[in-house]
DNA sequence: ATATTAATTTAACGAACGTTCATTTAATTA
DNA sequence: TAATTAAATGAACGTTCGTTAAATTAATAT
């Protein structure tokens, strides 16, 4: 046998990049062999080659495709020009974007270390732009006055980690709404970074 | 050959476990074999047997060494009644514990999926343990009034997942003492759950 | 001095690894 | 219809994997 009858290449590579996707992050990059990923593809490991030159390639482009994915949605959620309100929009959007992403984020977070230099450094340096974004509003926020922050870097970093925490506990279909996780985190947030808001979620926080 | 002169079986054990946590942090456990954890001990594969009956022992024994450790040292240093200077107590704790400890971290972290089930229900309840500590604080504040907390679960979690983000950039003999640092994220958990204190880590924070 | 135990070696097992290559068939183009 | 391109197969490459077994030497106990 050879060419399957209703093959089509478009179908085979988005197929390889969703079974990679799920079994890289449940596995890790290493634990995962191209006959296993092709097992779940429907196909022979050879015939993964058609469309990637080895596995490291697999996974440098799911990780470029999502750094450039959370960079673009970023720039586009946030709009306001107030800090205060740019702190809130960008702790929502990453937590909703994130929330549903779970396996990309863990990747992102996990496997940097599986790249070889050149892949690294370029997904490395996203990820410093998507922190700066961050730095930035806390800055201004600070220097405005209408924020208490000790260290832009260590806030930036504490925020970071909380928010994308979340994909370590969260499960559709669970207790709470993701509408309400993302109201719980942002008054957090704010809290954390000397922002003294009036109501609480228990009220329905309605800052932006 | 065989036995080497001066060998000892305990300095042998000992260094397994060194050259193992360090490799498992930097490579993942899956791409760490058996032959390179040997030959940084100084010794071939086959001796490694002779202390750990596979590899996947190797990895739970550290874990759990890591974990109770973590447990019977927090125990130790929380001593406070009041849940707001608990909460303090448990935030440099957990920085404190933590910033030394990066590979045991980043392990416990990210290779409870490397587990086979026996070994991994043994390690989930030990971190579930000290979970469970933190929310009881955050409980007891929010009952008696001096914390608001939206949801002990979300705020443990995020809690948690903003005091072990230290790790991922923190590098001994940087930009900020590790007292320092350990004064700006015991500020911002504080801050978090509602709780205001006048001072700002700026003019030293001396809440404990 | 002898027997035993501790610590390690060398050699080997079958299985799985990432990858390459020549081949085969399906779909498309000329 | 013939030629070309796209999509896959199956076999094979040399390497490495975790692990086991038997043999060997050092240290300790009798």
């Amino acid at each position: 046998m050879a060419r399957i009858a209703g093959s089509d290449g478009e179908v085979t590579r988005s197929e390889i990049r969703k079974v990679s996707l799920a079994l890289f992050a449940q596995c890790g990059f290493a634990a995962v062999s191209m006959r296993q990923i092709a097992s779940q593809v429907g196909v022979q490991a050879s015939a993964i080659y058609q469309y990637y030159p080895n596995k490291q390639q697999i996974l440098v482009s799911l990780l470029q495709n999502h750094m450039d994915g959370l960079l673009k949605a970023c720039h586009e959620e946030l709009t306001a020009n107030d800090p205060v309100e740019r702190l809130e929009q960008f702790a929502r959007f990453h937590i909703r974007y994130n929330i549903n992403r779970p396996d990309e984020v863990f990747l992102s977070y996990m496997e940097l270390r599986s790249l070889e230099p050149e892949g690294f450094a370029a997904i490395a340096a996203l990820r410093s732009k998507y922190e700066t974004i961050l730095k930035s509003i806390l800055r201004e926020g600070d220097k405005s006055g209408v924020m208490k922050v000790d260290d832009p870097h260590v806030s930036a970093m504490a925020i970071l980690a909380m928010l994308t925490g979340v994909n370590t506990w969260y499960r559709s279909g669970g207790r709470l709404s993701q509408k309400k996780i993302e109201n719980i985190y942002a008054s957090m947030v704010l809290k954390s970074q000397g922002i003294v808001t009036e109501t609480t979620d228990k009220e329905e926080v309605t800052h932006v």
